[in-house]
DNA sequence: CTTTTGACCTGACAGC
DNA sequence: TGCTGTCAGGTCAAAA
């Protein structure tokens, strides 16, 4: 579940439970993820101690006494489980064991994730260098949308998907806040007036904060019981909607392709011109 | 330079 | 009960 709030929501489970908690065990599955990580770093981090956890755009960064860090990020499938009795499962690439008897599992069943460990400042990684603005940032405003998005003939919504310009944007919020700010996908950047500059800034950050309040009022189900998490799905305007009524005009939703991605909208909503 | 496409993977689901 | 095709919340290298 990995755009930024279901990052943000995990990370805050993760603060919530393991701060302070010393690794007594770790195990690794070894397969290769995105970027290859470290082979055995598990020896590595034993008898270390997590200081800090932290979001950095859709990365989660574990940090440890001794200032090194585990990075992992989610990719399409990755989930975190933390319990004291989690079953050992076929895609698990990471388990921690905490002196607590708690447990932190990353699973992942397609691989698009990441874990690794780095004994370096995290800035010097390749993940971090490139990366764009984030999107609940006071530094993310109209003006800098506006001077972003001048510069760009892209689709606008390929332009908020775009990591290296704006993070923690993925499929699901780029559909829904361009929906919020009555905005047809396929515009290119550079044409947005002013006015939709505006409103686009707070749809995106009205959309991500409701989000993270769902995610936030289920995540004590899910620490507790490794369920599911996230309820926002029951708020989707447009996303997997496909020939749905819109629940502001009622006209069936449509759904295209753009930059290899489905992408839902209402086509009297998000008028084009 | 910018933008789009294809590749990376497994699993779930629909239709035959 | 298969089998086949399609789709899935992300990112990167390569092509256009």
């Amino acid at each position: 579940m990995p755009e930024l709030p279901e990052v943000e929501t995990i990370v805050q489970g993760l603060q919530a439970v393991v701060k302070g908690e010393l690794i007594v065990a770790a195990q690794q599955s070894g397969l290769k993820m995105r970027a290859q990580m470290v082979p055995n770093f598990s020896k590595k981090i034993i008898h270390k101690t997590i200081v800090e956890i932290y979001r950095n755009a859709k990365y989660i960064v574990i940090r440890l006494n001794d200032d090194s860090h585990i990075i992992i990020h989610l990719g399409m499938s990755g989930r975190i489980l933390i319990g004291e009795d989690i079953a050992p499962s076929k895609h698990d690439h990471l388990i921690l064991h905490l002196a607590s008897g708690i447990r932190i599992v990353f699973n992942d069943p397609r691989r698009f994730g990441t874990v690794c460990y780095s004994q370096e400042p995290i800035e010097k990684l390749d993940f971090f260098k490139n990366l764009g603005i984030e999107p609940l940032s006071n530094a993310f405003d109209s003006t800098w949308l506006s001077k972003a998005t001048s510069r760009s003939s892209a689709p606008i919504k390929s332009f908020l998907m775009n990591a290296n310009i704006i993070v923690g944007i993925g499929n699901i919020y780029a559909c829904e806040s361009l929906f919020a700010a009555g905005i047809n996908p396929e515009k290119p950047a550079k044409q947005l007036k002013r006015k939709e500059i505006v409103k686009l800034v707070d749809a995106i950050k009205q959309v991500l904060a409701s989000a993270l309040a769902s995610g936030g009022s289920t995540l004590r189900d899910y620490v507790k019981s490794n369920g599911d998490v996230g309820g926002f799905q029951h708020h989707f305007q447009v996303y997997g909607r496909k020939d749905q009524a819109c629940f502001q005009c009622t006209t069936p939703i449509k759904m295209l392709r753009l930059s290899g991605r489905s992408t839902y909208y209402c086509p009297k909503c998000q008028a084009k011109r």
